[in-house]
DNA sequence: AGAAGGCCCTGCGTGC
DNA sequence: TGCACGCAGGGCCTTC
């Protein structure tokens, strides 16, 4: 999916055209992605005002006047599409599962082939209670994420390190790719034991991480197949990936004299890692 | 209790 | 050119 920092980039683009708005129009062309959508959907957002937006992890939170925020996951492929509301009013768009079109005439519709996403309405009193939020660990960006907090979480796990950083509950908003940028970044090999990593690793690692996602977050958010920016537009993180999906190149890291191994492809609980095995330890 | 694997679904790239 | 297959950024559920 989209990870943190497109969820960010998504979620800043949906502020530009929805802050402030009131929404005219709501509907559902499907009942359901990964679980059925909350009764009365439309109706709960049709007349609302969107009062604004805030993330976790690669969760997104529409808040609306009437005290309910729309809880969204965008899945693996998920993505928001803006558009002007007279544009080809009635043209169908693949895999457009909600739309709402607010008074000012843009119509924003939630596109995902895979159906992965989830869509729900939470009181925004209680967001952290909702059963999707409330087990998430801290947030990566936030002042509270420190070697101490992250060493405390990975203490005792006997998993790879790869897969502990994939676990939302030690850290929220991390995906696949990311994990595989921070431990290169950090100089940890993606098979070391969870517990292992102390010391100057666990705090290389925590830098490690926020940088790769502010770089991120800077450029626009990361696009791969089929993901696109709320605006339509597209981030260019992807063309600064030091180990993703670069499996045989070398490692920027290593000198350029043989026999420089190259970037490896291996395969962790079922999910690709990629990583230098001469600089990651 | 915690970790590994299967599964949900569609689209795309690769190789025959 | 057509088709089968493998793989994809996530996370829940079941099993061990």
């Amino acid at each position: 999916m989209p990870e943190l920092p497109e969820v960010e980039t998504v979620m800043r683009g949906l502020r530009r055209v929805l802050e402030g708005q009131r929404i005219r129009a709501a509907s559902v062309a499907r009942p359901d992605l990964r679980w059925p959508f909350p009764e009365g959907l439309a109706l709960r957002l049709t007349g609302a005002r969107v009062d604004g937006f805030r993330r976790r992890g690669k969760y997104m939170l529409m808040r609306l006047s009437g005290g309910d925020s729309v809880l969204i996951h965008l899945g693996m492929s998920g993505r928001m599409v803006a558009r002007d509301a007279m544009d080809r009013p009635n043209a169908p768009v693949a895999h457009e599962h909600l739309a709402l079109e607010t008074e000012a005439g843009v119509r924003v519709g939630f596109v995902d082939p895979r159906r992965f996403g989830c869509v729900d309405l939470v009181p925004t009193a209680a967001e952290e209670a909702h059963r999707l939020l409330a087990g998430l660990g801290p947030e990566p960006l936030e002042p509270g994420f420190t070697p101490a907090v992250l060493g405390a979480a990975l203490a005792g796990k006997r998993t790879p390190i790869k897969a502990a950083l994939l676990d939302q509950r030690v850290v929220a908003g991390l995906g696949n790719i990311y994990v595989s940028e921070a431990l290169f970044r950090a100089g940890i090999s993606p098979r070391r034991l969870a517990a292992s990593v102390t010391g100057a690793r666990l705090q290389r690692l925590v830098p490690a991480i926020r940088a790769v996602l502010e770089e991120s977050i800077a450029a626009g958010g990361s696009s791969l197949r089929d993901y696109v920016q709320a605006d339509g537009g597209i981030g260019f993180f992807q063309e600064r990936f030091k180990v993703y999906d670069r499996a045989g190149l070398p490692c920027e890291r290593c000198p350029g004299v043989p026999p420089c191994p190259g970037i490896q492809r291996i395969v962790q609980a079922g999910r690709a890692s990629f990583h230098c095995p001469r600089t990651q330890r």
